[in-house]
DNA sequence: CTCGTTCGATACACAAGTGTATCGAACACG
DNA sequence: CGTGTTCGATACACTTGTGTATCGAACGAG
């Protein structure tokens, strides 16, 4: 029972190799779809490489989230960033009334930095289905929503409160909400079958996102 | 290649019983970790009676869900009926607010007739994988939620009216955000391993929808 | 009741994936 | 450089599931 050394880059690089490949393969045959022998061939390496760094395909597929979701993490903050070092201007905020232009803007400028959203979205689904699936998974899986809702909805908070703006329900309701509404459109995206799926998710959200956010902000101020 | 003359009485009881079989088994194994072999067992079959009644698993899982689409579609319908009989009434409605009480009541006279919420929302969620990764399989689901977005529609649409009220965004849009919404607390109530999963949808949606309705609808006589 | 047909059980041949044990090569360190 | 160690490739034994071909029993029409 000897512990595993302090990780070698060379082990780091082949794990690293194994969850770009695993990326790919899982969102294009599923958790279940995909086996052990065909997310190696696809790394280039063979079923040893795997056995030698992973425990179970399950391991392989929850470390994949984890990197991942750290990664989705960083994206968001770096847009929150750059959101303020050139906000939305308040215009036609005097009038408490948020554009869909201002809308539909946030949602370009927030999204357009998430990478590869298709697949992504895929794996997402996997990860959600797992956790319903498996009772231990469960509490991770909620970890990373809640973490994500929490982000989010900080940043709703700041953009609203820059334009003069605040939310008429609590913020995190909202942003879940959104989010559902969000996966909605980017599922549909998907089964429409969409050439561009990016693209065909912003179309999407835009019929009814502008409309609802409007609903659910008034001037600051109070009613 | 003779054709399969008129399903006899027989073959059909034994569809039936393969089909209640799969939705158990497939509930909780999924539709890639159920095997046939388990599924026909749960029937009290072996793989025979499987093989000369459906074609592929893919076949089977179709099968049950236009079955249980048609059922929930019949649930709802007849929810609809029972609902025109004793319409809600439309207190407070002079003010031009639609109460908290009246939606969840409204929830739950819809929602209290359709059977065994959890495990056909993880079906659903089955199906939903299936069409996301079998573009053939698409068409069918895209087709299964139009119904039901539409059929929910028109209920929601009623309503409001009966209660001099109308939507203020497109209904079919309002509808397919609620759904999503409905979802999402489905999932959640999963997630978190709730007792008596029903109840905690319920709970879950109260925490929002009548808050997120009463900003979607107005009286309808205009703003 | 009887006989032909239908339906489901049984048995078999095969395919795909898994995990482990072993071996050789690449690497790091002195 | 040489040498000990780590890592990934290879080979093997095993499990699980699939689809088909065949057979016997249950069913229903006459």
């Amino acid at each position: 029972m000897e512990e595993q050394g302090p990780v070698t880059n060379r082990r780091r690089q082949t794990q690293d190799r194994l969850l770009d490949a695993a990326y790919e393969v899982l969102a294009r045959d599923g958790l279940d779809g995909a086996s052990v022998e065909a997310i190696c061939e696809a790394a280039g390496f063979t079923r040893g490489a795997f056995y030698s760094n992973f425990e179970t395909k399950t391991e392989l597929f929850l470390a994949l989230i984890s990197r991942e979701h750290a990664s989705r993490l960083d994206a968001l903050r770096a847009a929150v960033l750059a959101l303020q070092e050139s906000p939305l201007e308040p215009q036609g905020a005097l009038e408490g009334e948020l554009s869909a232009e201002q809308v539909t803007d946030l949602v370009e400028r927030v999204l357009g930095n998430q990478p590869s959203e298709r697949d992504w979205f895929l794996i997402s689904m996997q990860f959600e289905l797992l956790a319903l699936r498996q009772p231990e998974v469960a509490p991770r899986f909620l970890e990373y929503e809640r973490q994500l809702v929490r982000e989010l909805a900080a940043v709703l908070d700041d953009v609203a409160a820059a334009l003069g703006q605040r939310f008429v329900i609590d913020t995190r309701e909202a942003t879940a909400l959104l989010m559902a509404g969000y996966s909605a459109s980017a599922k549909q995206a998907l089964l429409l079958g969409a050439p561009d799926h990016a693209v065909a998710v912003r179309e999407l959200i835009g019929e009814w996102l502008p409309g609802i956010v409007s609903r659910l902000v008034e001037p600051a101020g109070g009613r």
